[in-house]
Parts: C-alpha cells; structure tokens; sequence
DNA sequence: TAAAATAATTAGTTATATCTAATTTTATTA
DNA sequence: TAATAAAATTAGATATAACTAATTATTTTA
C-alpha cells in the first residue's frame, strides 16, 4: 500500500496530533523521527499528492480521512503484535517495542483482525496504550502524568509515555508495572524531582522527566 | 543486519543451491528474482564484497558459510511464521505463503527461536517444506515428484514445490492437501498428462507441470 | 520595530536498488 | 571452426528517501 517510510511518517502525524493544542509542523516531524526537517519537508509534499494529509503553513499538518484510517491501523498492528510478543512468545517489556516496529509494516487485509481474535480482543498493550479497534475508534487513552498529580495523592500506573528499552528497564528496577500503586509523596521545588512510595514500600526520588513520562489513572 | 534486497538474494540463491546440480548464474537468479540480469550482476558484486557469496564465472554463485546461515534463517522464519498464520490465525493454505514474505525479514535475535518453541517445534511448514532448526539442520526434504513415479504406483503428497495461490488453490479445488493419498494410474504419451485418482475416488487428469510441482513420499 | 534567532524551504548531493541499451564474453550449432 | 545465439557485464538512467548547505520566511526578543 504505503512506502515503509510513507507509514512512519503517517504514525508520527498520528502521534503527534494526539498531543493536544500542539501544531505539527516539519520540525516537530523531523525530531521525532531523527530526520533532517528537509526531508521532512519533501515527504508533505509526497504525502500531501497522495492525498493521506494535509499542509497549511498555518495550521501545520493534519491528516485527510484516509491518512487517519491508514495511521490508525498501523498503531493497531503495533500494539496488537506488542502483546502477542509478550503473551505469547514471552518477550520482556523492554524488548517488544522494537519488534513490534517492524511487524506493524506487515500489511495483509485481515491480519490485524485475526491476530486481535487470536489474543481475545485486548483493550490495551504491554504499555498501557489503547488498541485501536477494527472500526478505528480508540479505547480511553490515559493522559494524566505523575509529575501532574498534586503532593499526597496516590495513584495506579496505567500507562508510560515513553517506550525505549531504557525507560522501561529503569521501571522494571523500581518494580513498577502498569497497575502498580504510587504515591507521590513530596515534589522538590528546586527541579520538580518527585519523591514517591512504590506499592506502599520503597520510597524513591525520580526526575521530573520521569515523571512526565508515567500516566496514571 | 541485510537489507531487504540482499536478504532475498541471499534466500534465492540459497533456493537454488538445492536444485542440485544446477549452476547459479545470474540469469537463474534473476528468473526467480522476476529482476534484470544487470541488477542481478550489481548485488553479486555487493554480496561478494560482504563475503556472504563467493562467485566465480566458472562455478556460478554460491554462499559462504555466513551466508549459508543467513539464508537459512530467513528460510526458518518463513516457514515458522506460515505454521502461525495457518495454525493460530486460521489463515488458508493459499494465503500464508505472501504474509510469511514479509514476515521472515523481522530481525530479532532470539524470535525464530521463541516462535518455534511456541508453535511446538515444527518439522514441516503446511506446504511440507522441512523448516531449518535452530542449529541450522534442516530435516529430510521430498526430491521425488509425482510426475516421476511409474503408472501404477500410489504414494502421498508430501510438499509441494509451487507455493503460488493459483496452485494451491488448484489443489484445493482437487481436494489435494498434505498427506493425500494419489494413484498414477496412466500417463499420456503425447504430453505426459497423468491420469491420477486422489483419495482412491475421483479419476482426475492432470498437466505435467502439475505432477512435477507435487512432491510425495 | 529592528536585530537576532529559529523554522521552513529550495537546490543540489548521496546511496540503494532497480532499469534499459550497448558491449563483451561464452556457448551452441550449422 | 565460423556464425549465431545466449549470457554476462558495463555504462548510464531513474526513483526513493535520505542528506548538507544555502536561502527565504517567520518569530522572538532586546
């Protein structure tokens, strides 16, 4: 269908419309994808003829209908294949991401919908992030970080923003999971480092960073 | 690790090094490749630069032991992930062949062997080619065809050589699978049609070239 | 608002992997 | 073996998707 190059591009547009208020120029395309903005620019242009977006100079990118179906099925893929990784074939939480990235490009009409019947469904993957369903609509995307929650309040994890092996390596250290209890338990006013108590026990200081990255319900 | 390219060159070369006896010039690869002669030359030159084929005007191509192995996983993979996609995704005979190409080229270290485990070690994949285990052996592998046998023997279908759709589903429609028993019972002189019955019921005539792309035991 | 900084764009380059057309080499056959 | 056919190779072209460097446009900020 797409180009390997075309779908990233479509995810990263995805990704980034779903950071709110924010307007998705080149630059911000370029540095999520560790490209040069020049090549940013020249794959609008592609995207645009094909129809799959939409440049204003004002507004930024936005996808078309179809640019919005195609990206949704490629995250669908992504996180369908993240929790088979990890179901079924026992992968580590740190590792699926990568695999997944490559899979998602796998491109069969019904593979999505078999492999969502094989894993029975799920709501969310390995990261706490909602699978698209086959009509496209979105389970409830979680977006309240930790580093947002006021002193005292003890929240679950349902989620983490970021995905790179380092991240989630450093989470696997601190024992926290999705659904792991966190309470923060004072913010330092010097560089809004968190001290927080993980399941009621260990108490830990994070960064801010950290912090930003944990989405919790 | 390779490139897409270079892994199916690697894959086609490593394909025809089992047609035995056969040299692997550039034109043959370029065949099965549906590629240009020329192209073919160019990615001699950079598999040889990579020391994953050694290729000698006089000889042909051929791979090194690098190669060997690396042509050999891809073939594991494939076959590996078509036993998922038939076994656990429910898809048919003549659709997993397409999905495995892209498949098979997912890099991760230890995936073949994880999926392998999961699917419980298969030996065959579902159009009877014997996948590669982990060492790199690969089981016994069917050479003779239906077309060789002598009137009046019976055997079963043990592979097939043809993985098209159009084939398989030629197959299906004769209600021929894996392990179907088939009597030759006559062959004609004029183009080697054979007159064969499938199951001990249907009297059925079929072309040459279909006898020499069914493999039996 | 003018200067400086940042962002967007254009122009031109590179690498990969393909192609066609022309040439050279090798093999076949009359 | 000489002529012909087929195969291999070279030379040069194209498309994709990246890049750098230079330029233009837009925002910030002093």
């Amino acid at each position: 269908m797409h180009t390997l190059s075309e779908e990233n591009y479509l995810k990263s547009i995805y990704k980034l419309s779903l950071r709110d208020g924010e307007k998705i120029t080149p630059t911000a395309i370029a540095e999520l994808l560790g490209n040069n903005a020049a090549s940013v620019v020249d794959m609008i242009r592609k995207l645009s003829d094909k129809q799959l977006i939409e440049y204003d100079k004002k507004k930024g990118a936005s996808l078309t209908a179809q640019g919005l179906k195609d990206a949704i099925l490629i995250v669908r893929k992504h996180r369908l294949w993240e929790v088979f990784l990890l179901e079924k074939l026992g992968f580590h939480w740190d590792e699926i991401h990568d695999i997944a990235e490559e899979l998602e490009h796998v491109s069969n009409a019904t593979l999505a919908d078999r492999l969502d019947e094989f894993l029975g469904f799920p709501e969310y993957d390995p990261h706490g992030d909602p699978i698209p369903k086959a009509n496209g609509k979105v389970p409830k995307t979680y977006s309240v970080t930790l580093a947002d929650v006021k002193t005292g309040t003890t929240c679950r994890v349902a989620a983490v923003r970021d995905t790179s092996s380092s991240f989630l390596q450093y989470l696997l250290k601190l024992n926290i999971g999705i659904g792991t209890q966190v309470q923060v338990l004072e913010k330092i006013t010097f560089d809004q480092s968190l001290v927080v108590s993980i399941n009621g026990e260990e108490r830990t200081t994070v960064s801010q960073k950290f912090g930003e990255n944990v989405l919790i319900s």
